[in-house]
DNA sequence: GTTCATTTCGAAATCGTTTTCGTTAATCAA
DNA sequence: TTGATTAACGAAAACGATTTCGAAATGAAC
C-alpha cells in the first residue's frame, strides 16, 4: 500500500540504502552484478522515487508554475498546450493558475508558486496588473521568470511576444489598400500593452497613408473583457455616430465576431458597407459568415518558445551563470478572408 | 538569495527551530510573547516554508494531477477552469498533462503523477484507451481518482458525466418533433463511451417513435478527432449516399460545424433541406449562420463537481476512511436554435 | 610478505519541517 | 520544606533521497 522505499529494496537485498540510491543511479563504483539486482528488484517493486525527498535534497523542483488570465480562451489554450508539451519533453511539469485578470488574484499567485519552490514561472499579464514589485520579488530570488503576450515593458526579464504594433499596422494597411477610406478601431481595454501597441500600429498606418486620425473612431472599453458582447455594443454605437466609416480593425477576433453579428442583424453588408479586420486567428474566424480576415497570432508556438527561454534561463541558473535575458519576437501574418475586399490594383 | 528557513529565525532570535514552527503554527506551549516574535521576524523576512519539506513530513502535497485529451478545446478548457478554481479555493495546485488521445501517454503520465506523489487524479480518458491496469494502478495505492466525461464504466471509482444517451434522445427526438423523416447520425470514433451512448441515444429515439433504424445512415469516423475536417467529410459523403437524408444528429458540435459549413457551400438549405443538432454547446455554435441547435454540455461544472468529489475523497483517506465512490450525472439541456425547424404543434 | 592501487560498498551528514517526549524553572498547595 | 503542577521551551527522531568520505577487500607488483 506505501508506495516503496529505497530503504525496502536495501533491506530485501541486504545491502545498503547508498548502493541502491546508487546502483539506481548507475554509479562507477557499483559492481554490474549489485546494479542489475537492484534495478530488477526496483522493477519488480514498481519503485519510483519520492519527489519531494528529491527535490528537497537537489533543491530542484522539475516543475514550473503558469500564470495566465483566462483558460477558456483560444489563444490562451494554444499556449497552454505549447507550454505543457514542451515542459514534458524536458521532464518538466506544469502548475497552472488562472488570474482572472485580477492583479490581486496574480499577487497571491506568485506567492503560492514561490512556496512551492517552481523552478521557474510563466506569467502573462492580468489586465489590471499596474505594479510590478510582485515580479521582481521572483527576480530577486534569483528564480527564472519569462512573461508572454501581455507583457511589462518595464520589467527586466525575458519576454516573448509578437510585434503588436506591426501586425496592426499591417492590418490597417491592409484596409487601406482594399479601398477603405475612413477606418475605425476597437482597441478594447486601455491598459495593456498589447492594446496601446495595437492602437499605435493603427494609427501609424493611417497616418503614413495620409489619413488624418480621428479619435472619436477609436472605441475603449472600460470593462475591457474582450467579449463578444463588447463588439456588438461597439458595433451598435459605431452605426449611430458614424455612418461613413468603411472600415475597422478590431482589437480581438471575438469582438471582431460579435461587431459582425450586430452588422449582419443590422443587414450592413460585409465588406461592402464596412470591411472588418480582427486579430489573433481564433479558430472560430475561418468558419463565421463572412469568415474573418485577421492576423494570425501563433499561440502554439508562443508557449513553445516562452517554455525554451525559461528552461534555458533554469540550466544559467543551475549551472550558477548569469541569466541572459531575451526578447523574442514571434512573426505574425495576415489572412486574407472575406471580411474584406480585394485588394485595388490600378490605384496608389 | 536563499528563501528564509527556520532554522535563520531560530538563530535570529536565539531559539530552537521547534520553537519557531510551534509558534507559527500555534501551539498552546509557546507563549504570546515568542509568538509575536516569531511571527514578526517571519513575516519581515519573508518566510515562505519550503512545500518539500513539508510534504515530505506530512505525505501531502496539496497538489492534484489532471490529464485531459486535447487542452484546446471548448468544453475541456472549460473543465480545466473549473476544476483549477474550486482546486484552488480548497489550497490545491492543479498540475495538467495532456494525453492527446493516446493510450501511452496517459499511462506515462500516470506513472509521472505517482512519482510526482499527487494527492488525488482527475482524468478524462484518451480515446484509445482500452485497458485500465494504469488506472488501477493508481487505486490500488488507495489515491483518490476520479474520471469525467470520457470515463470507463468498468473501473471502480467516482465518475462525473452527462447522461449522454439521454441527452442524445433528447436530441434526435427534437428532430423528430421538427418533422424530420430521415435522420442521419455522425458518430465520431467506435470507442468512447461517450460516442457508444450518444449512438444508443439515437437509435433508441429512432425506435421509440417507429422509425426504421438504418445503419448505413451512421457515420463513423476511425481517425475519430471530432474535427471540422471530419464533419465537412461526412457531410459530403452524406450527399452522395443518401438524399433523402432530411436531419442529422452530430457527435460534437465542431464536427457540425463543419458539416454546416459544407452544406452552406453547396447550397444545401439549413434546416429546411437538412436539420441539424450538435452536442457540447461550443460557443462558436451560437454565432455561425445558421446558429447551431445543440445539446448544453456544462464543462465548468463537471470540472468544478469533479474536483469536489476528488476533495471528498482525499479527506476520505486523510482521514484513514474507506473511500465511498459516487457517480455524479450533470444535467444538460437543449438549446434550441436555427439549425433546426420550430417544433410541429398539430400532429403527433 | 609488504606495499600500493583498485574495486566495491556503507556510515553519516544533509535538505527543511513536524512532532513526540523530555527537561527546566516557576508556581502553588500543604 | 517538600511534592505536585503548570508553563515554556528544546533535543532528537523522523520523512526519503543524495553525496561525501572512508573503509574493507581484493588484486597486482616487488
Amino acid at each position: 500500500m506505501k508506495p516503496v522505499t529505497l530503504k525496502e529494496i536495501a533491506d530485501q537485498l541486504n545491502i545498503s540504502v547508498t548502493t541502491v540510491s546508487k546502483a539506481l543511479k548507475d554509479y562507477p563504483d557499483i559492481s554490474k552484478k549489485t546494479k542489475a539486482l537492484v534495478k530488477e528488484l526496483a522493477q519488480t517493486l514498481n519503485y519510483k522515487p519520492n519527489a519531494f525527498a528529491v527535490n528537497l535534497r537537489t533543491k530542484e523542483s522539475k516543475t514550473i508554475g503558469l500564470i495566465i488570465p483566462e483558460i477558456v480562451h483560444h489563444f490562451f489554450s494554444s499556449v497552454i498546450k505549447g507550454i505543457v508539451a514542451q515542459a514534458e519533453k524536458k521532464g518538466y511539469l506544469v502548475i497552472i493558475l488562472q488570474s482572472n485578470e485580477s492583479y490581486e488574484l496574480e499577487k497571491k499567485q506568485i506567492q503560492l508558486l514561490l512556496r512551492q519552490r517552481v523552478d521557474g514561472i510563466l506569467i502573462s499579464l492580468a489586465n489590471g496588473t499596474a505594479d510590478y514589485n510582485h515580479l521582481t520579488d521572483v527576480l530577486a530570488q534569483d528564480k527564472p521568470l519569462v512573461m508572454f503576450d501581455k507583457i511589462a515593458k518595464l520589467v527586466k526579464c525575458s519576454k516573448v511576444i509578437i510585434d503588436d504594433r506591426k501586425a496592426a499596422y499591417v492590418a490597417t494597411q491592409h484596409l487601406i489598400d482594399t479601398g477603405c477610406k475612413r477606418i475605425a478601431h476597437f482597441r478594447g481595454a486601455l491598459l495593456p500593452q498589447n492594446s496601446i501597441d495595437r492602437f499605435l500600429g493603427y494609427k501609424k498606418a493611417l497616418l503614413d497613408n495620409n489619413m488624418p486620425y480621428d479619435p472619436s473612431l477609436v472605441y475603449i472599453c472600460e470593462c475591457g473583457d474582450n467579449s463578444f458582447e463588447e463588439g456588438k455594443m461597439n458595433a451598435r454605437q459605431l452605426l449611430k455616430d458614424h455612418k461613413d466609416v468603411d472600415g475597422i480593425f478590431i482589437n480581438t477576433d471575438l469582438v471582431a465576431i460579435g461587431a459582425i453579428t450586430e452588422f449582419n442583424e443590422q443587414g450592413v453588408k460585409i465588406p461592402e458597407d464596412i470591411a472588418v479586420v480582427g486579430f489573433s486567428n481564433w479558430f472560430m474566424s475561418s468558419v463565421i459568415s463572412p469568415s474573418l480576415t485577421t492576423i494570425d497570432q501563433p499561440g502554439y508556438e508562443m508557449g513553445k518558445a516562452a517554455f525554451k527561454q525559461l528552461y534555458k534561463e533554469m540550466q544559467q541558473v543551475k549551472n550558477k551563470e548569469a541569466i541572459v535575458y531575451k526578447d523574442i519576437v514571434l512573426e505574425t501574418g495576415l489572412i486574407k478572408r472575406q471580411s474584406t475586399k480585394e485588394v485595388l490594383l490600378g490605384e496608389v
